[in-house]
DNA sequence: TTCCCATTGTTAAAATAATAACAATAATTT
DNA sequence: AAATTATTGTTATTATTTTAACAATGGGAA
């Protein structure tokens, strides 16, 4: 299939869990304003997105649910599933570690890095922290593609080079400093320091 | 000023910190490449932005650090500054808290909810956290503008609804549940999951 | 002094994303 | 059985964002 638009990748991993919750609620059909209503967007866009992915729904009943959510684990999901590494075990690195434990994810946390002989060898949610000289070791040996830097900006250009090397594929940037990648490594930068400027700036301006 | 384009908005942001920090380490100019460079953007982009919000350099001189930084300051802050309140102290909002301390910014996070007994009364850097039930007098009384929403996902409409009540003009849903407001509540949603998927999905398809 | 060149500021074009419009169709009502 | 209605799927339009193109300017070189 071809590449899908950005927003529209995003707004699948919404789908999908909105979508699950439906079915844990016993819904086995919904129909696309219904999509539209849990997540706030129009229907338009909910039947563009399932367009786009190739799925289609039957008039008067709408979507199956189970099937699109099959569609959509297809589409985002790889068969062994992807392992990731956290850098830095502050606040952000335990909260991305926390969201993810226990949920029967695709997605799977396998190892963390810290500097902090407070936090090297223990495990925090079924985690288990090494020293961050370990990185690209574990990285290789464990075979992990994705890392979430939530270290102090200063060095998150240097854990980037060090990942890229160790064979990375995708990193997501939660530290303020704007990172760049090889081209063969997908970067998704996030500040949230950004985010709640923006808010100011709106709250202002209305 | 007419009301800035989104993305421009979350650059300023951005352009400020780094202006900030070239401007510690001495330099009083800098060239739109150069801002660009920081950031891993385009100097098109930096220009046009450095023209929407109507401030010029000088020709082979290039922007006054300064002039820019302060410039910035007009369009994001306002003059008293804008108080904001976190709801949820688990990692995303501590991390937040964390973030902001000791940052003499325009910013104040003046306020924590939780409703552990185990965090209520007690300060993390600075905050103090009250029980969920005081949400609406404190932010009446504190004026608070802003609310940051890092509670478990199930209880966030019912947070939002009492911020708005209580006159909130702006959110931030750190939940990935989809949340809807009245027209004059401002509201940015991010979704760590979806980040991490997306990141996943580009990953899995280049 | 004249020409070159780096750089800005701005308009034009292209790419991406959201919204609107509407034809097709099958269930339901009359 | 015909008309109505709710809903999908898709194309067309509009809005937003990024990128490209280039004229203007003034400092420095020739």
């Amino acid at each position: 299939m071809e590449t899908l638009p950005d927003k529209t990748v995003e707004r699948l991993s919404q789908y999908r869990r909105s979508l699950n919750n439906q079915l844990a609620k016993g819904k086995e059909h919904i129909f696309s304003h219904e999509i539209a209503n849990l997540l706030h967007i129009t229907s338009v866009q909910v039947r563009r997105d399932i367009m786009l992915i190739g799925y289609s729904g039957t008039l008067r009943k709408g979507y199956d649910i189970k099937e699109l959510v099959h569609l959509i684990g297809v589409i985002l999901d790889t068969d062994d599933g992807q392992k990731i590494a956290v850098i830095g075990m502050g606040n952000i690195g335990k909260g991305f570690i926390h969201y993810l434990y226990e949920k029967r994810s695709k997605l799977k946390i396998v190892a963390a890095f810290d500097i902090n002989p407070e936090k090297i060898d223990k495990t925090y949610a079924d985690v288990y922290c090494y020293h961050l000289d370990k990185l690209e070791e574990i990285i290789k040996k464990e075979n992990i593609k994705i890392g979430i830097i939530t270290t102090p900006p200063q060095v998150a250009p240097e854990i980037a080079d060090k990942l890229a090397n160790a064979g990375i594929k995708g990193i997501l940037n939660y530290t303020p400093k704007p990172l760049s990648v090889p081209e063969d490594v997908y970067l998704e930068e996030y500040d949230m320091i950004t985010s709640l400027e923006k808010v100011a700036y709106f709250v202002k301006e209305e």
